[in-house]
RNA sequence: GCCUCCGUAGCUCAAUGGAUAGAGCAACGGCCUUCUAAGCCGCAGGUUGAAGGUUCGAGUCCUUCCGGGGGCGCCA
């Protein structure tokens, strides 16, 4: 916001150290002023009285860092655009002129509105694959977090200056599709998904087709028979494999549409099956893979022994299969490849839970081995799972699941009681288009806003808690300057400075506003949408406490331009963060 | 056995190596003739698993240990 002034400040601060023959730093580094009503930037000169220390200046770091701040708080002076400087306790305090600042927070915001945080274009293009569903299978919570990481990093990226492509990849092939085939070949012949609710029923056919594996003898047989049926291309296994995945594939897609997200580019495992087996035997003719065939056993990478490593390191990856058809590592070779053929990539990122990371360590180590030169750009973005109360894996098998539909109904269902008990005299349009958004937000919020690496625990409880810190509180926070806004009759006023004395709610708004382009560029740094969520919530949290502390409409007349203009300023960053989080902005609630 | 992640308030979680470790939930007490109370205010609550180390400075980095999760040759 004041890099100008910043530059300024800086580069005296520097060629005054170099006069008085007192150590530079590398780099100055700024942080905000924590716990003061005002605002600014704060840097230390701890590191440079070490640097003293060190090369022999008989110092005390923490005296010695207070002594030079006071001097260069001397030197500085008073520059344009800045109210007050001072030293204290090793650190430089520069405060900036609360008026100006303030203007040119909430004229940024409004100016640029929903482009205000947004990074220039960097030229750069980066694929996010997720989701990555299994046709023929149920979804459940578990499978919402890699929907909702890798869409909301994929906005995020995007926001702050990629292009991004959003990739899926379908598991729409391998022994369980056939499984399942199998077992509705034998008890469903005929029968078609129901209206709605498609990813259940595949879900429930799936779990039959376990259960009756178990108590059939010959079921086994059967389902490898049908396995090299569908290999060979028999036309009566290869149509039904296509209409039945067909149904998973559009039940998926009633579930994106509910979660708004949308997809660029969709790849499916059955595609890669084919050329996986000439990559295997490239890797063979390479030495690079041993094949074990001959003797009854599957085609191998041995990293560890390839790489003159401990034998526990990479480990041992397995392409194929002793009766010759492929595994998904195989098949990672080649849409690895695939996407950079496809798309002129900078980055290649795989959203995949975490307990996937050996196996992508040796997918891309065997690509390098192999003298692909794009391993570099390559990076798979691990998540935790998703458990039950009581540690409790999800599992289809197990019955220990929640489907995603029951927790959309669920929380929508509760979305519209609440509604309906805290705004009566809503229309019933709108009230259904406030139910869809809080109760979508409500589910999305709680995944985004804890770190990828921690296990989250899914219980019915806090996923229905509206209160706190929880989507609907920040949607309530735009609600509320929505309100305000639409109660005046005349237009918002141009660019107003404050003339008055600022609260303390007002200096706390107007800063975490400041802040929110380079929070966008921290989350996309670091792949974190926990810190756009966090801010979201601070931008809410910090307009509550403003609407409850400072009158608007009722204020004084020059008061009241400012203010006017703030709420909309705050409106409008709070807006700005729920779009990138994927999370519906309700007009009213 | 090897690798990896996690451990912070009663519970669920935050915290660019930086000043006084913060929220929510749960408990308790207040605030609606005043811009929507899905809100606000107050009150509590901590040896950041333990011990060393690096650093001017460690919840954060390193080492070891303790406790928990996950992964390790023909599922994905």
């Amino acid at each position: 916001m004041f890099d100008q002034e910043k530059e300024s400040i800086e580069q005296k601060i520097r060629s005054y150290l170099a006069e008085n023959d007192i150590p530079l730093p590398d780099e100055l580094k700024w942080s905000s002023i924590p716990f003061s009503g005002e605002w600014g930037i704060s840097t230390s000169f701890f590191q440079t009285a070490a640097d003293e220390a060190r090369s022999g200046k008989q110092v005390k770091v923490p005296v010695r860092a207070q002594e030079i701040a006071e001097l260069v708080k001397a030197a500085l002076g008073t520059p344009e655009g800045i109210s007050h400087i001072e030293a204290v306790r090793g650190y430089l305090n520069v405060y900036y002129n609360t008026q100006q600042f303030s203007r040119k927070v909430v004229d940024s915001a409004i100016q640029q509105a929903q482009d205000f945080g947004r990074g220039a274009d960097n030229g750069k293009t980066v694929m996010v694959e997720f989701s990555q569903p299994n046709t023929h299978k149920a979804m459940h919570v578990g499978h919402m977090r890699t929907m909702l990481l890798g869409d909301v990093v994929a906005n995020i990226l995007s926001f702050s200056g990629y292009t991004v492509i959003r990739a899926n990849y379908f598991g729409d092939f391998g022994r369980d599709v056939i499984k399942w085939m199998w077992n509705f070949q034998k008890r469903h012949t005929g029968e078609t998904p129901p209206e709605v609710n498609v990813t259940r029923w595949m879900g429930d056919l799936y779990a039959e087709s376990t259960q009756m594996l178990e108590t059939d003898p010959d079921g086994e047989k059967e389902i490898l028979e049908m396995f090299a049926r569908w290999e060979a291309g028999d036309p009566e296994v290869r149509q039904l494999w296509k209409e039945t995945r067909q149904w998973s594939l559009d039940g998926f897609n009633e579930i994106y549409d509910l979660f708004n997200i949308r997809f660029d580019q969709i790849y499916y495992e059955s595609q890669m099956e084919v050329r996986a087996k000439g990559e295997v035997q490239k890797l063979i003719d390479a030495n690079i893979a041993i094949d074990e065939r001959a003797n009854g056993g599957p085609v191998i990478v041995k990293l560890d022994e390839l790489l003159g490593l401990d034998n526990e390191t990479y480990r041992v990856l397995v392409l194929m299969r002793s009766d010759s058809t492929t595994l998904y590592g195989a098949w990672d070779l080649v849409l690895a490849k695939q996407k950079f053929a496809d798309y002129d990539l900078d980055t290649s990122i795989y959203v995949v839970d975490v307990r996937q990371t050996l196996h992508f360590k040796q997918v891309f180590k065997t690509l390098e081995l192999a003298g692909w030169d794009k391993t570099e750009k390559v990076l798979h973005l691990p998540y935790e799972i998703v458990n039950l109360p009581g540690n409790v894996t999800m599992s289809s098998r197990e019955g220990t699941i929640v489907l995603l539909e029951d927790l959309i109904n669920e929380a929508t269902q509760r979305a519209y009681e609440v509604s309906q008990e805290r705004n009566p005299d809503l229309d019933e349009d709108a009230r259904q288009e406030v139910t869809q958004a809080v109760g979508i937000g409500a589910i999305k919020y709680p995944l985004l806003a804890r770190d990828s690496t921690k296990v989250a625990t899914f219980d019915w409880e806090t996923a229905l808690d509206f209160n706190g810190h929880a989507a609907p509180y920040i949607q309530y926070a735009y609600v509320r300057t929505n309100s305000l806004l639409k109660r005046v009759d005349a237009p918002l006023p141009e660019s107003v400075t404050p003339r008055h004395e600022l609260e303390e709610k007002e200096v706390q708004l107007i800063e975490l506003i400041s802040k929110w382009p380079e929070v966008v560029e921290r989350a996309a740094q670091d792949y974190k949408t926990l810190y756009i969520t966090n801010h979201a919530y601070d931008l809410a949290k910090a307009f509550n406490e403003f609407y409850n502390h400072c009158p608007v409409l009722k204020a004084e007349p020059e008061v009241r331009g400012f203010r006017l203009r703030l709420v909309k300023a705050a409106g409008q960053a709070v807006a700005n963060s729920l779009r990138l989080l994927n999370i519906p902005v309700p007009e009213v609630m």
